[in-house]
DNA sequence: TGTTGACCTCG
DNA sequence: GAGGTCAAC
């Protein structure tokens, strides 16, 4: 199948930007799963070849109902950041992902302290268990030494305790409709979730496009930059805007690759 | 309200 | 030390 694309799209930045840990670039193609369809993805100019996942499918998981060049636009406007300016053009294309909430709500409360490649082996774990991600009834059902076998280490806890509060009930979509604040706190009621990890699944699969994470690399450049160490969350969304989250993925990136 | 150390595992 | 969280000061 193949789509025609209306927005700038980069897979390369965007599969490879820390946002997702299930994608794979074999050749010429990249695989990975949407909303839980394996699926396989080419860009060729304006052209998106894909396989799997279906098309309104794939347009939601990049977002490519929101216009990039208005998001930027958005930003600099508000702002008149020159640093942002320079990586808008040289990520051109480097889109903030709508993911599944509840893989993506597993995949960072196992992705702290860990690099980059622990985490996908963690992932990869967790898809061999069965067929597409694991449930949350289904993980709620292993117990803590199971996922210290998988090499969760000490997050194992956070695992079996956040899948049964989620099997039992807590909604995840709901959260979605909530204000900025309440969303996080709800969110960071869940074992293993904290500021971080909280704003990470609202950025990357909730629609919160104003959350604004702060690891370590995003420290060390609000510090370097635009000397700031506390209230960044605040501080951003003053500075950036409804869209901090985008520039956050930029500032991002452009410290780590 | 803010700071500090322990916590698992992998390379 | 790696894209943190939690409990105890």
């Amino acid at each position: 199948m193949i789509l025609k694309l209306k927005e700038p799209l980069n897979l390369d930045f965007t599969l490879n930007s820390g946002q997702v840990f299930n994608w794979k670039k074999n050749n010429d193609f990249w695989e990975g799963f949407v909303n839980g369809k394996k699926t396989k993805l080419k860009k060729k100019g304006a052209n998106l070849f894909f396989k799997g996942a279906s098309k309104s499918e794939i347009l939601s998981f990049f977002k490519l109902d929101e216009s990039l060049d208005e998001i930027y636009q958005s930003i600099l406007s508000k702002s008149g950041d020159l640093l942002l300016e320079s990586l808008f053009k040289k990520y051109r294309g480097l889109r903030i992902l709508r993911q599944e909430p509840w893989e993506c709500l597993i995949s960072f409360i196992i992705s702290q302290n860990s690099s980059i490649k622990t985490i996908r082996k963690r992932i990869e774990t967790l898809y061999s268990l069965n067929d597409g991600f694991p449930s949350a009834e289904t993980l709620s059902k292993l117990s803590e030494s199971d996922f210290r076998k998988m090499g969760f280490g000490y997050r194992s806890k956070y695992v079996k305790e956040t899948s049964e509060i989620v099997a039992s009930g807590f909604d995840l979509r709901k959260i979605k409709g909530r204000k900025f604040d309440s969303a996080l706190e709800e969110l960071k009621s869940l074992p293993g979730v904290g500021d971080k990890v909280g704003k990470c699944v609202m950025l990357f699969s909730l629609d919160f496009n104003e959350a604004f994470p702060v690891d370590v690399h995003i420290e060390n450049v609000m510090k370097k930059f635009y000397h700031r160490e506390r209230n960044i969350q605040e501080f951003a969304v003053k500075r950036f805007g409804a869209y901090a989250g985008y520039a956050q993925q930029y500032l991002f990136f452009s410290d780590v690759f």
